[in-house]
DNA sequence: AAATCAGGGTTGTATGATAACACGACAAGA
DNA sequence: TCTTGTCGTGTTATCATACAACCCTGATTT
């Protein structure tokens, strides 16, 4: 009974053949940096579907930032060929340097959000991050409720800041982060943790509600050298305070033989 | 009269406004994966624009894998994927409320990257940011070869973090907020200029050379202050203090009437 | 020479219509 | 009862046309 069947697998509606088929003309070099595109008028005429289907297909490009256009004066091909997208390697991040490079950077970002969020937090989002918590409170430590609620208050403080960036990246980095930790997959769970970790979400949110902004980033450095810690991160000063005094690296790349430094790091 | 100078408040589309709030819903979990969008026609009434202008909406979400439809049933949010890549509209920095909130998140960037690469910059490093810094001198005010030695300093400041993260957010970020200032091409050049952002670096490197992180902090503040204003954004805060006490927007769909919203944009 | 204005060309938006498709309801046939 | 065919409704996909906003250029006027 189970024919396969795979999937009504309809063509591609015509907007993406134009934009493809435009893409292509800019990708092969036709099309150089620069250049103005031909009419819309032109196009739908060239590409036989009427104006409205080379619309949508210019409306695509544009937001991927190959294109450009102004009204009352044509489309043109964007200059620069800067990536438009970051992406994080997956498997770099299996070496114990990256992610600590990457928990680092989360950091900052947390503990500054934490800043903003003090200062702009409206009522709705204080009352967020309490559902938060009572939603931490609730479920045992380390479970997936757990994980859930506790991705869900971090969120909250981002959304706090007003920045849809800072919630973007945040988002994105705290991602990496928990899918690297999940994946080591050592952690010890004990009750200790569950107290001790409500309660350093409960200073940050303390101090959010209270609009002290200085308050709130020490409250949020410390959860995360907490969070360090127990994530097997000696030196919770990952997330502030530098440590060694600038050891000297003078030629530029010198990072090989990463790998053996990497072999046993999660663990304690 | 001249004074053209009109923030960076490149009009957007209907259909990138329409697309934004769309996102938003989504990304404030208002509209849940496998959700069913209201359909085109409803949409476009509560918008208040034209069908075309929603569907132009929906290509680009489509496009951006955010939603998916089929013609006859309609339009889904597609089922949460962890976004391996992380994107910036082009589009939505045209708006000068997002640019100001990328500006933030750069600044939140820099200033912490300077702190930390006070403390772990090497010699070469302090080389390299010399090099910008004569290149910066050479260069007229405003030049290619000047904004290519701005870039190359900060980049390097990047690179002194030993934090390959750092490095590469900073520059994807800032590389938005470049391309999106060249865009709106609304700056105003003068040798006074040259000599004030030229000692705003200077500043920079004098407490990077010296180690001392709060300097560093303070000068790359300071530095990013007086970027904002020459950009023709107000308020220096940008880069710390916050600004409007979070306005609600509690229901759903509310956006009816964006045209007026619209109207009047650009031009002054 | 400079400012103003008119015109054409182009993109942005609105509107209505048609075709293709999905889905449920309902009735006819087994 | 189960299957099948048909139909009507709702939705997306596409088309076609019209108008508004805007840029650019060139002629006209000052």
């Amino acid at each position: 009974m189970t024919l396969k069947l795979d999937k009504v697998n309809r063509g591609p509606h015509l907007s993406t053949l134009v934009a493809s088929s435009i893409s292509r003309e800019i990708a092969q070099g036709r099309l150089k940096p620069g250049d103005q595109l031909p009419t819309e008028q032109a196009l739908a005429t060239t590409f036989g579907v009427s104006r409205n289907v080379v619309r949508e297909a210019i409306a695509r490009l544009r937001s991927e930032g190959r294109i450009w256009s102004q009204q009352g004066r044509g489309a043109f091909v964007v200059e620069s060929t800067n990536p438009t997208v970051l992406t994080i390697d997956y498997e770099a991040l299996q070496r114990a340097d990256s992610f600590r490079n990457l928990f680092e950077l989360r950091g900052i970002l947390e503990v500054q959000a934490a800043a903003l969020a003090a200062k702009r937090r409206s009522e709705t989002d204080l009352a967020a991050m309490g559902d938060a918590l009572a939603g931490m409170r609730a479920a045992p430590y380390g479970s997936v409720a757990w994980l859930r609620s506790d991705l869900e208050f971090h969120r909250t403080v981002a959304e706090a800041t007003r920045n849809s960036y800072m919630g973007q990246f945040l988002v994105f980095v705290s991602e990496r982060v928990r899918e690297s930790i999940l994946a080591a997959g050592n952690q010890q769970k004990s009750d200790d943790m569950a107290r001790i970790t409500l309660g350093e979400h409960e200073r940050i949110l303390t101090a959010i509600r209270a609009g002290d902004a200085e308050g709130a980033q020490a409250a949020m450095r410390d959860h995360l050298a907490g969070a360090a810690l127990r994530v097997g991160l000696h030196d919770g000063e990952a997330a502030a305070e530098p440590a060694s005094p600038a050891q000297e690296v003078p030629s530029p790349v010198r990072h090989s033989r990463l790998r053996k430094a990497v072999r046993g790091r999660a663990r304690g």
